[in-house]
DNA sequence: TTTAAATAGGACAAAAATATCCGAAATAAA
DNA sequence: TTTATTTCGGATATTTTTGTCCTATTTAAA
């Protein structure tokens, strides 16, 4: 469904969201061990997020990553998605054709279309806020 | 979603179905053509389906691939995909688990769940038959 | 000012997915 | 029987994805 990267990189958003929401800012090893990750893949990702402004990056001793508490409550998978995978989630066909046209579909498309938009729109109103809810009371897990 | 060979092994079932309702065996070469797939890569995967009895492969001159009519009807599109990608689609863990448990979900255990079901059912549900009505009167397509 | 801790980013490595090539075997037709 | 055609299957090649390593830079604290 979505790229390893994809997987790492909701993960350590998630992970740091619910750091950020007690006031922590957490360092890519603690986010590589919470979330059952490569580190030096991960530092990777978390490149490529902090560049589209998904997470703050701050560097230094006591540096680390953060993200302001006004945007857990904003930021939507569907940004992290797009940041790592592009929109090929969204656009592409079911069997691979070049482009997904409704006007000249492949045989799966008015099936398939229905299932991308359900998966878009649970990306689309997804927040990280709503991520890290039942993560705090062991509800859910990052990792297993 | 699917990966390039399961989209190739979707493609090229569904164009030997279509041949075959018309009583026509059909060659690799037409069939990669037909489908706009690399020739050779398409071998193999003719080959996986053939092992796993969902075509029918003839040796020598004047052979090629055919499906049993009566196939064509009882033949799902789950088939292929599990001959071809696994049961990953229908077992994974949208952030990548290990393993995806509703008894320790991940965040998005609940939301991903009903995705991957609805795949699961479309996949299970829709027959080689079903497959190729729109392409004899050209309302659907397998190339563009 | 020095040191330790942390991210940034380029180069490199390994693994997996995608794709090609070629000889062997089978088969129908010449 | 010979030839042409076709799939089979192993080996190999290429590309993409995944992952590592190392140095530079930044920053806080000693
Ligand atoms: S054309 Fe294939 S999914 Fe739209
Ligand atoms: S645990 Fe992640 S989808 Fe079920």
């Amino acid at each position: 469904m979505f790229s390893k990267a994809c997987e790492y990189g909701i993960r350590a958003a998630t992970y740091i969201a619910l750091q950020s929401l007690e006031g922590k800012r957490t360092s890519l090893k603690d986010i590589a061990k919470e979330t059952d990750s490569p580190v030096a893949f991960t530092a990777k990702i978390l490149q490529q997020l902090s560049k589209n402004k998904i997470v703050e990056s701050v560097k230094g001793a006591s540096g680390g990553f953060e993200i302001q508490k006004r945007n857990v409550q904003t930021i939507k998978l569907s940004q992290i998605v797009y940041a790592i995978d592009g929109d090929k989630v969204y656009h592409g066909c079911g069997l691979g054709l070049k482009e997904c046209n409704g006007a000249k579909p492949c045989p799966v498309h008015d099936k398939f279309v229905g299932i991308r938009d359900g998966l878009k729109n649970m990306l689309e109103t997804t927040t990280l806020l709503e991520m890290t809810t039942g993560l705090e009371v062991g509800l859910t897990y990052l990792k297993r």
